[in-house]
Order: structure tokens, then C-alpha cells, then sequence
DNA sequence: AGTGTAACGTACCGTACGGTACGCCAATGG
DNA sequence: CCATTGGCGTACCGTACGGTACGTTACACT
């Protein structure tokens, strides 16, 4: 059976096929109809294929929400930055871009089903998807975020020592209680598209405020 | 039997007795040594009781979980604002304080524990310890700190037009991304006392800055 | 002491779900 | 045209856990 040759899989670098993306779609699909109906057997169904194929693929429960996270992750990978032209509009711009992308990812249900499931798998000691979650998401925007941090410095538009600090008091600012609230299954929080834009503004508007820098245009 | 007699604790508003005490202490232990330990029976064992106890008493797991929810929020229950002197110093102080209390609380493992569990829930549609933990989270601190906002606007120590709008903001700059980062098992953070005062120094310091009102003191 | 009640311990039931086995079909390749 | 392979569907197994039943023990009240 070689079972381990037919699993360079397991180390879950390999991209998905198109076949296994309808799987992983089926499963974004169930998430998103409530985490709680994620079962393999659920997932065959919906996606038409057999349980024996999804623990062939996937190895096991486990292996198929990891592939599923990274497969969510490669979808929302957009909007990163390259502008070699940086002055204090360009910035606000680019932050607020950033900001509302964020809120927009946390608030949607596909995120949020997925990092429930986290979560409620980082109990137990087993399984590594939190760690795949953080990895994808919040370490992500970091990274993506820095160079224009960086940049910014460098015009002298924003002031900081550390720019990990930095983006840290970004995403406080930016997410701020939202995360917890919708976790929680908090139904009196709602977020349009109009406040998401609102938000992400007043968030870049008070980050902007802690840190100008030397370039950055007088506030009122 | 009479069971709709006897049970008049299915509220949940009767405070538990010593022997409930007990129990929910059993449960916060175990919830502790990783959340996914906490089964009826394994409740049942660590606190010497039978799990027909445990049903009569809370009903089924959902009611021993809120109850526990409930009794561990009831021992968190301290630092409450009365100061009627409030100067800068003491603004400063008591925010300081309720930062690193917030802090010190959501990166304690019985909450992080606590926290995986309702959140776990909260996918399926059935139960509402999403709703106990964000009453007795989130929202609790933000009714105990409103007071001090409040108070600090009239004294003209903060301007801000909306309270609760100047608490989240609040909220955001103390937790940044502690909270999905612990919940998700990040490893990698790891808060120390130290740590927590300086983060909520910052904090409260970043907060002024962004809310000073008319008699704040000038800084630097 | 006798009786009643609360609660302990344990055994039990049903179900849901992760994981496996197996039979069948369909397409591909000789 | 036949054989091999990949994948579908279904049935099945084992286990874990929520919830229930029941016998027994310990304490309280009269």
C-alpha cells in the first residue's frame, strides 16, 4: 500500500487540484452554515465524493480543515502594497484599505466559522490549526503591513521604534472589540459596508494620531 | 417528581450553595488542564459527586457551564470605580489598573479556557454561553468603566462624545491582539506582570493622548 | 430506633462521529 | 475488448460522551 510514499501530502505543502478544491469548497460551505456541521461524513456528501477519498487526501479531520484553511487563505491573499510613491494621502489610503479588508475578513461568516473551529481545537494539546489560523491571519496582515509602516517611516510620515508595536496598536485600534463580540455569537453587532468604511477611517484616523511623524501634516 | 417544582434554579439566578461551589470549582480545574477534559464524568469525579447530582442541580451541561460561567465571573468581580477625587493622577492610576485587571484576566488560562468553550458553542444555535461569558466579559467591564469616563469628561480630564464609543477604543488599545492570539494557542505570547503593566502604561497612555480633555495636562 | 431524603457510585443506553472496509462503476490505456 | 486504477456510495466498527436508572449509604428529623 506504501501509504507513505502517496503522502508527500502530509506535510500539507502541496497545492490542492481542482477536484480537491471543490472538496475544500464544500467544506468553506458547511462552515459557513455553522461550524458545528462540519462532520466527514457532511463533507462527503455535500461535496460528492466518498469519506475513504477525504481520509486518502487529507489524512484525516484534521489534515482536511488545515488544507481548508490555507486554501481560504490563498483567496483573500490580495491588496498588498507596492506603492513606491508614499505621501500622508496615499498612506491614510492604503491603511484604511487595509483596516476595512480586515474587518470585513473577521466579520464574514467563512472567518468566523474557521476560527471557532480553531479555537475549539486548541484545547486540545493535538493539532497545530491554531497555529495555521494565526499564521494565515493575524501574522499575515502583519507582514503585509510592515513594509508600508516601514515606508512610511522612512518619509517621514509616521513615527515608531518597533514597527511589530506599531501594528500591534493597528490592530487594536482597527479591531478592537469586534473579534471577541462575533466569536461570542454577539447578535447586537452588526457591520455594513458603511460602517466597516467609518471604522476602518476613525481607526486610521486615531493611528495616524499617535503616530505622525516628522513629514506628517498638522492636524487641525 | 414534581420537577418543575424543584426546579427553580433552571434560571440560573439562585446563587450555588457551598457543595455547588465545590462543583464549579471542579469544573474551573478542569476547564484549566485544557478544555476539551470537561465531561460530566470527569466532573463528576473530581468533585466526588454522581453526575445524577450534577443534572439535578444545573439541568443538563449547558446549565453547568453557565453556572460555572456565572461563579467564576462572581469571584473577578473587584476594582470597582468610587473615587469621588479625580485628578489626572488618579485617572491615570485607576485606568491603569483596570488594563492590566483586563489583562491579567483574558490571558489567565480559566478564562482562556472559558473563552474556547463558549465560543465553541456559539456555532451551534442552541445555548447562549456566548451571550453569559460576553455579559460577564466585555460588557461588564465596559458598564464598571463607563463611570470613570464619565466622570473623567465632566471633571474635563477626557472629551469624548459617546462613552461607549471611547471604551472600545479603549478596549482596543489594551488588547490588541492578546486575545485571538491566546484563544488560538499562540505559544509565542507570553505575558508576564511585568509585561502587563508596561502594556497597560501604554495603553492608558496612548488612550489620553487620543481623548485629553480641555484640563488635561500638557504633555511633553 | 425508625423513617425519609439527599446524594454518592456505578452501570447502562442511545447516539453521533471519526475512521475503515468493501463492492461497484467509469474512464483510461494496452 | 479487457484489465487496471481512481473514486463513489454505503455499510460498518469502536469509542466517547450526554443523559438516565437504580441500589446503597449517610445524615436529619421525630
Amino acid at each position: 500500500m506504501q501509504d507513505a510514499a502517496d503522502r508527500s501530502d502530509e506535510a500539507g505543502e502541496d497545492p490542492p487540484s481542482s477536484r480537491q478544491r471543490q472538496v475544500l469548497d464544500a467544506v468553506l460551505d458547511l462552515l459557513a452554515e455553522g461550524g458545528d456541521a462540519v462532520t466527514m461524513s457532511a463533507v462527503a456528501q455535500r461535496a460528492s465524493c466518498s469519506k475513504e477519498t477525504l481520509y486518502k487526501w487529507f489524512g484525516d479531520r484534521d489534515g482536511l480543515l488545515t488544507a481548508t484553511v490555507r486554501w481560504q487563505a490563498s483567496k483573500v491573499k490580495a491588496g498588498s502594497f507596492d506603492k513606491p510613491r508614499l505621501d500622508a494621502n496615499a498612506l491614510q489610503a492604503s491603511l484604511e484599505e487595509f483596516a476595512a479588508t480586515w474587518l470585513k475578513v473577521i466579520s464574514s461568516p467563512t472567518s468566523i466559522a474557521l476560527n471557532r473551529v480553531a479555537i475549539g481545537q486548541a484545547a486540545g494539546a493535538k493539532s497545530n490549526l491554531g497555529q495555521i489560523v494565526l499564521a494565515n491571519g493575524r501574522f499575515a496582515i502583519g507582514e503585509r503591513l510592515k513594509p508600508l509602516l516601514e515606508a512610511a517611516r522612512k518619509a517621514g510620515l509616521l513615527a515608531f521604534e518597533d514597527s511589530e508595536t506599531a501594528f500591534r496598536t493597528f490592530f487594536g485600534l482597527v479591531g478592537r472589540d469586534v473579534q471577541i463580540r462575533v466569536l461570542l455569537g454577539d447578535q447586537s453587532l452588526r457591520l455594513s459596508a458603511r460602517e466597516i468604511a467609518a471604522d476602518a477611517a476613525r481607526a486610521v484616523q486615531q493611528f495616524m494620531r499617535l503616530y505622525a511623524g516628522p513629514q506628517a501634516p498638522a492636524r487641525d
